[in-house]
DNA sequence: TGACATACTACGACAAACGTGGTATTTTGT
DNA sequence: ACAAAATACCACGTTTGTCGTAGTATGTCA
């Protein structure tokens, strides 16, 4: 089976991150786990990905971070999406459907 | 308008060429310009990164060179794809449709 | 004559994603 | 009771595609 490549997804990342953020505050695991979830298995993002993609769009002001605990009591680092993320992620959302114009007209039938 | 970054198309440049030269050998200027054309103006490729692109393909054997001249007898180079690059091609284009429904299920509507 | 199009190349920089390896706690299976 | 797996995260250095800047050289047209 062809698997989803990195450099394809590459630019969606952050995209993907922000929509499960959108349905309020979560944390790097949970968020990896809903990833591959709604994906149906078929993109599992790398840890190191996903942390650096936190510490990105933190220092970019788009998410805001704070600390919480699980029900057990596990430290857990939270973020929760800005205003400023909600606008990028909508500006994503209409970069998305024109990229996905452009490729199809180099996709043969 | 929201314009296309090089970072959302990435991973699709080299398969944006492809389609082109399985439509014939072509050269760096002239792909550029149906690259273009066929975006309907929504994307145009760096020079150095299509230049790049067929560095990287030729090493890679997706494609093959050979020098030939414009009618005014300029030199040129031709690139052509070899049967590797077909393959490759034909890999993108599925991973492709698996990318856009994975990508869609992260675009609120 | 000088701008513009054509056709390409060299070089270094950057940023996203990755590989590897590590820490530490909690839950689950036998 | 003990091991294994799951949870939760982080540091560090590397790779790769794309980009910015700059340069070479010829042809065309006003």
């Amino acid at each position: 089976m062809t698997n989803i490549s990195s450099d394809v997804i590459r630019g969606y990342n952050d995209t993907m991150i922000l929509y499960l953020l959108r349905q309020g505050p979560s944390y790097g695991y949970e968020i990896s786990k809903k990833i591959k979830e709604l994906s149906g298995g078929k993109y599992i993002i790398k840890e190191t990905t996903l942390y650096s993609a936190f510490t990105r769009m933190e220092s970019k002001e788009l998410i805001t971070s704070y600390s919480g605990e699980s029900e057990s009591g596990k430290k857990r680092t939270y973020y929760r999406i800005t205003d400023q993320g909600e606008t990028y992620y909508r500006e994503r959302v209409d970069e998305w459907n024109l990229t996905k114009d452009v490729i199809e007209k180099f996709i043969a039938v």
